[in-house]
DNA sequence: AGTCAATAGAGTTTCGAAATTTTATCGCAC
DNA sequence: GTGCGATAAAATTTCGAAACTCTATTGACT
């Protein structure tokens, strides 16, 4: 169901009528409830009370706001980890990187199809680079607003062709991580966060401004 | 409910009995199961599959962790709201200052009692003083670590007296803050963080390690 | 005596219906 | 014709019981 709602399966702003998700996922009330009522603590979904679940809206204000909060932590996540990560920490960039290189980003050869293989990967990947920040905190956070970007990423992958090469940009982040060069590492990491950011605006002329 | 827990009400470890806590404030299953979701997205409780809910345990490893990834937030959140702050944000950590030297820690003269009131303000303020910062986000985060170092705060005091005169720190870091010198609100709201730290621990000898 | 399996008990989770609240429609007055 | 109020329908939330899972105790077997 989350992944309903990060593909876009579920259109942001969609009333989440209770009775209609539990026929589509063949669940009870009950279970139905507390996954709205943990997707809302991801803010994927907001609830307001009484009125029940909707899907949170996107803007361009929130996503700017998202990649900036996204700039500072994650700043400061790798940092930590360049710092205090050990051999096995540096394995799991490495491995981490090398599967995202065998897999394609799209599912289909000639036109754009959301990989959910792909998705997971890359997933990981930025998961592994701040895996040694030291704080679990700050691992969840990175994690919770790399969610909310992804869906911005899904919705705009899904009006125009997004295809670019960031394997080069993935392999240079992560050199510049073993390698320990903490600043470098850093500035690739924060154009790598701002690039996506031009990308989805420049695919999304209709995103509303709030 | 998430008072009795931040109290210290409901101590660390604590078995979370449906029934019981259904009793305890009166309402139904679906409530209580929502309330203990909530609780466990905010890390008060930690909710293992099929063997219910228990109070977050407490350790002097995650007590660090915490105060850690606090500096690291609230320096960033500090920075941007005193870069961006309008008169209007100005007006609220004043305003928020003085009510909190309005009121008393201790709801007793003679022995240390926690003061609800107090508490609250105090949280207000340090709410008050990154409300600038341009990501509600970050906002949440901090308030997050707050609640949880809240909670050692609380069983700490309940330990032994740790009363000190954090009017003064609380000033200082107003006053740096409105007079928009960041470096100095940055390492003055630090410090406060460390000391919170440092009486805590000692407060704790008998804080488990992990 | 120790270990393992089976059973009884306690506790968690789920289900579907009842109750409360919101929303839309219809009628009436101005 | 428009605005307001009441009624009816729809949806959310809550409740208590049933079903399922885990845990502890007991008994048998090695």
């Amino acid at each position: 169901m989350r992944d309903d709602i990060l593909i876009g399966e579920l259109q942001p702003g969609d009333k989440l009528r209770v009775e209609f998700l539990r026929a589509r996922y063949a669940v009870g009330t009950s279970p139905m409830r507390e996954a709205l009522s943990r997707l809302a603590a991801d803010g994927l979904v907001v609830h307001v009370d009484q009125r029940g679940f909707r899907v949170s809206a996107v803007s361009r204000i929130e996503l700017e706001e998202l990649i900036k909060t996204r700039c500072w932590l994650e700043r400061i996540a790798l940092r930590e980890a360049i710092a205090n990560g050990d051999p096995e920490w540096e394995e799991g960039v490495v491995l981490a990187f090398h599967r995202l290189t065998r897999a394609s980003r799209s599912s289909s050869e000639t036109s754009y199809t959301i990989n959910p293989e792909w998705e997971r990967l890359h997933r990981d990947y930025h998961r592994a680079l701040i895996a040694a920040c030291g704080s679990r905190w700050l691992q969840s956070y990175c994690e919770q607003l790399n969610d909310l970007t992804h869906r911005y990423r899904q919705i705009a992958a899904s009006i125009d062709d997004p295809r670019r090469d960031e394997v080069d940009e993935h392999r240079a982040i992560m050199e510049a991580t073993i390698a320990r060069d903490d600043t470098r590492a850093i500035a690739l990491l924060v154009e790598h966060f701002m690039r996506t950011n031009d990308i989805i605006l420049a695919n999304m002329p209709s995103l509303p401004d709030e």
